[in-house]
RNA sequence: GCUUGGGUGGUGGAACUGGUAGACACGCGGGACUUAAAAUCCCGUGAGCCGUAACGCUCGUGUGGGUUCGAUUCCCAUCCCAAGUACCA
């Protein structure tokens, strides 16, 4: 009986006893560094894992088991998100509370997870929908309630100090993010209002408000869904229609963080692509406001908001969006018809049509004048589809010679295209957006530079009361309702004033958590109130007033789930100050780009609110991100006759020469392409016993397409088959080997073989196969092997240093292979390769740790191999010689040897001399130990 | 249209700051062992060409230019693929 690499009992094994033992149980331990590695923690779906999930989190583990290689106390913990619409669907069709099938996801997760051996720390694990959890999640959202941005500080604060402040001063000159349409008042008017009006007064400062949002409503679905949940109006869950409806929601002020969400990306070690997404996200421009006067109408004036008010004296038109809503009372009765039919056809198009068709112009003339603030020409109003009313003020100025949008539409009204810039060149052609060169045709800033002209203009509009300069965001803040029932209850009430207003109102902290109701069915009401408006008629707040029915959203419980992680067990704080100052913040975060301008941004928000109220210490809450590439799905195609009497299939070689029709084949009974006959034939209904198989070469070859992975393209790989087939350790190795990290790549069973075959290559370094004997043995090790050694630790590190997972497997299998070549099978080589091993294949590593008689279980706390450049020491280097850049031969140097010395031994060596065919060289190149260059004339 | 990412053998990929392109692995072909198979081991494997041969030659990192002694790597232009998208004035 042979005794091979058995991996199913030893991963078992040391699965058991890493639990048993509490192996990974992580520690406030301020003797040590720490280091804090976190997975984007997953959404427990009732699919269960599929290879992409594991992706990022193999990618953690060995980065945790790294560190704690290097003697870290590492911080590695997983947990759920696991509020969503999925599991209220689930309860809406069966009536089951989403509590009992997130509980049953979540088991079927944990055992997927354990079973890949993950070093996590499971006594830490948390999950958003838990009581003890989202206590803390309604606790933050109290403290955001409770507080409003300062700009005076630059810091959210107490919203006991915006009281000081109006019983003071007033709100005339105060700097605060609000909402917009609130009114100043003084002291004197603060002071006189109403306990119940300055309460209501507050309401437009606190970071957590209530504000009419319009919103994607689903009433089929009874909830507002997010823009990228709806498809072409209806919603992507179910197809159901969406409306524009407004509704009053919860907001939260995350636009007053625009300015800190910016600089704090300047702070952190994530992908530029992705810092960009996130600037692009938040988008601020620096501009102006403008006023222009209409002809013939004095109670109304369009602003524009414009980056460029220095090309204002190039103004030939003004463009107003077709939804704009004055357009009808700005039109003239002789261009009515032509307006109507233009705003008509521009409904029709949706906004993807606007954006994409550039090269087309469209517009009308509205017949009606403005005046240009700065030089009183009259300027031509029109409609036109570019502009839209949704940003902005849904009006541009236009300028010809420098925008060439402005520039096209201006060719296709002939419209006039005024010079204003000296540096502008070939402006008949084409638009030229440039700022260099002095202004001319330009009034008060003819001959200035770009500066001195903004900077003019600005004063110049301030002064005349015409404009202002103003810094614009893109970003909106954020609604944080959800009219669900599976979500974090907000924990608010509702108070009539004396007038009978509703006011909201917190309930107290020692109430906390306010637990979700039970209700019979998870629908809305009958009158189109949220689900939680069916809670039994006790479910008030001190029995009287009625709390607010709807529920947080997703991203609420994921935008701190990080520090809970810390001192997950707290039930005084949602972390001890303790916990939070060793910890601090995460020193590598993983996950998907999918989340850069949602869970990232919303995070970020959260972190630095509770620092500005000094329970945090950090800015930026993650330090080191990566975004790990989605798997894509590699799916496999069988051929069938079209016109065939019996059910025929056509190997992919030999389609081409019949009519045939495509169709998916699962993945999990192809290997290598190859097709599993006998189980494709159980596998499918449509494939009678009798079926038949055109083959090439004996074999049934399947074509294959790169898609996504999905159950309808029968190309889904569930890790657990593959583990049962070779392992965890080898389905761990061969993920990383797969490519870059962040590189989006197919799924492809088809070379984890050799990922396995590895790993059973390093069993037979230390046992015999076929006499079930160690082959270990105490001799010293050789120069030689302790050159492939050194050169593997060497490169392990550097490699795991900047998180080239993918290059760390080579390395390794190149160091097995010369071990194995070398038959070296000497403990002290071994047990430094078991280490390097350990944090892609951990069983296999404690294993083969004992067989060297180490400490049981002692690996995951080794020291990593320390790199001795002594070993790697060469006296001679190979220099490639090349001629013009193309190598032709190599030679030996003493790597002492000076470039002098070394021009002159290759010269004078005959094999170069052949090369050289008697011409003389014009130049030589010496690289020390890279490369000899000898330049010939041509 | 715009933004971001990406195009290297039959396949996944390697080449770290410009210095021997194709490491490592899969697949494929050949061989050894075996009654046979599996497993294992050995050899070959970018394309084309010449030669009896050790070997040699030409081309080659989407395409076209450029910089350089030397370019997968830097610059310009261009094509294709993927993801995102809000004409942001």
């Amino acid at each position: 009986m042979r005794s091979e690499y058995q991996f199913r009992e030893i991963e078992k094994t040391w699965q058991a006893f890493w639990e048993a033992n509490k192996t990974f149980q992580a520690q406030v331990n301020p003797a040590k560094p720490k280091y804090y590695v976190l997975d984007m923690f997953p959404y427990p779906s009732g699919a269960g894992l599929h290879v992409g999930h594991p992706l990022g989190y193999i990618a953690s583990d060995i980065m945790a088991r790294y560190k704690r290689l290097q003697g870290h106390e590492v911080l590695h913990p997983m947990g759920f998100d696991s509020f969503g619409l999925p599991a209220e669907q689930y309860a809406i069709q069966t009536g089951q509370h989403p509590a009992i099938t997130t509980e049953q996801n979540i088991t079927r997760y944990i055992e997927q997870l354990k079973n890949m051996g993950f070093s996590f720390d499971w006594s830490r694990e948390v999950r958003t929908s838990d009581a003890s959890y989202y206590k803390w999640t309604q606790w933050i959202f109290m403290q955001l309630f409770n507080s409003w941005y300062n700009q005076e500080t630059d810091k959210a604060e107490s919203i006991e100090t915006l009281k000081a402040i109006l019983g003071t001063k007033g709100s005339i000159g105060l700097k605060a993010v609000c909402d917009e349409e609130v009114s100043r008042i003084t002291a004197e008017q603060w002071n006189a209002m109403s306990a119940d009006d300055q309460y209501a007064y507050l309401l437009s400062f606190r970071l957590a408000y209530l504000d009419d949002s319009v919103v994607n409503w689903c009433p089929k679905l009874g909830t507002v869904l997010a823009n990228d949940e709806v498809k072409d109006g209806v919603s992507e869950r179910g197809g159901y229609p969406v409306e524009q409806k407004k509704m009053r929601q919860w907001s939260m002020r995350i636009t007053a963080y625009a300015d800190r969400l910016l600089r704090g990306l300047d702070e952190v070690d994530w992908a530029d692509s992705l810092k960009e997404q996130q600037r692009n996200w938040i988008g601020k421009s620096i501009g102006t406001d403008v006023e222009f006067a209409i002809e013939n109408v004095s109670d109304k004036k369009i602003k524009v908001f414009t980056t460029r008010v220095d090309t204002i004296y190039g103004v030939s038109f003004m463009v107003l969006a077709p939804e704009h809503e004055w357009v009808s009372a700005l039109t003239t009765p002789a261009q009515k018809e032509a307006v109507e039919e233009y705003v008509n056809w521009a409904k029709t198009r949706s906004e993807l049509d606007r954006v994409s068709e550039v090269k087309t112009v469209s517009g009308v003339f509205t017949g009606t004048y403005v005046i240009n603030p700065v030089n009183q020409e009259r300027v031509p109003l029109f409609l036109a589809d570019y502009v839209l009313a949704g940003y902005g003020t849904g009006a541009v100025m236009g300028v010809p010679s420098g925008d060439q949008r402005d520039w096209n539409f201006a060719k296709h009204f002939d419209l006039p295209i005024p010079s204003i810039l000296d540096g502008q060149k070939d402006i008949e052609k084409q638009a030229d957006p440039t700022k260099e060169g002095k202004y001319i045709n330009s009034g008060m800033i003819n001959g200035m530079g770009y500066k001195d002209a903004t900077n003019t203009l600005i004063a110049w509009l301030e002064e005349n009361g015409i404009g202002k300069g103003k810094v614009q965001y893109r970003m909106r803040n954020a609604v944080f309702s959800r009219q669900r029932y599976w979500g974090e209850p907000v924990p608010v009430y509702f108070k009539p004033t004396a007038s009978g207003d509703l006011l909201p109102y917190l309930i107290e902290e020692t109430e906390l958590p306010l637990e979700l109701p039970k209700i019979d069915k998870y629908l809305p009401t009958e009158t189109g109130e949220p689900p939680l408006g069916r809670a039994a008629s006790d479910w008030k707040y001190k029995g009287q007033y009625d709390y607010e029915w709807s529920t947080m959203p997703g991203w609420a419980g994921s935008s701190w789930y990080w520090y809970r992680y810390m001192d997950a067990m707290n039930s005084g704080e949602f972390a001890s100050k303790e916990a939070i100052n060793y910890w601090k913040a995460v020193d590598l975060y993983i996950g998907g780009s999918e989340h850069a301008t949602g869970h990232l941004l919303y995070s970020r928000f959260w972190n630095k609110f509770l620092k500005d109220l000094g329970y945090v210490p950090e800015e930026e809450f993650a330090k080191k991100l990566i975004n790990q590439g989605m798997i894509q799905g590699r799916s496999n195609f069988v051929y069938r006759l079209k016109d065939s009497a019996k059910v025929t299939f056509v190997s992919h070689g030999l389609k081409d020469q019949y009519d045939v029709a495509a169709l998916h084949v699962d993945v999990n009974i192809v290997e290598n392409d190859v097709l599993d006959l006998e189980a494709f034939k159980k596998s499918r209904n449509d494939v009678p016993s009798d079926a038949e198989f055109i083959l090439e070469d004996g074999k049934y070859v399947c074509g294959w397409e790169v898609e996504k992975m999905s159950k309808s393209k029968f190309n889904v790989v569930n890790p657990d088959d593959l583990i049962a087939k070779y392992g965890a350790d080898t389905l761990r190795v061969y993920e990383m080997f797969l490519g870059p990290l962040e590189q989006f790549k197919p799924w492809n069973t088809n070379s984890i073989s050799g990922s396995h075959n590895f790993l059973r290559k390093v069993w037979r370094l230390f046992f015999d196969d076929n006499t079930n004997t160690s082959k270990l043995v105490d001799a010293p090790a050789t120069p030689e092997e302790l050159k492939v050694l050194h050169t593997a630790i060497r490169k392990v590190q550097d490699d795991l240093d900047r998180f080239s997972f993918n290059t760390v497997v080579s390395t390794l299998m190149i160091c097995v292979n010369d071990l194995g070549a070398l038959k070296c099978h000497k403990k002290s080589v071994l047990r430094e390769l078991v280490i390097l091993l350990s944090p892609y294949a951990p069983h296999i590593a404690e294993e083969l740790w004992v067989a060297l008689g180490e400490q049981e279980g002692g690996i995951s706390y080794a020291t990593f191999p320390v790199f001795n450049a002594a070993f790697l020491e060469e006296n001679d280097f190979n220099y490639p010689i090349s001629f013009n850049g193309k190598v032709k031969l190599t030679l030996a140097f003493p790597v002492t040897a000076t470039p002098a010395e070394i021009e002159a031994a290759v010269l004078a060596n005959d094999q170069v001399s052949k090369h050289l065919e008697g011409k003389t060289p014009s130049k030589v190149i010496v690289v020390p130990k890279r490369i000899v260059n000898i330049v010939l004339g041509k």
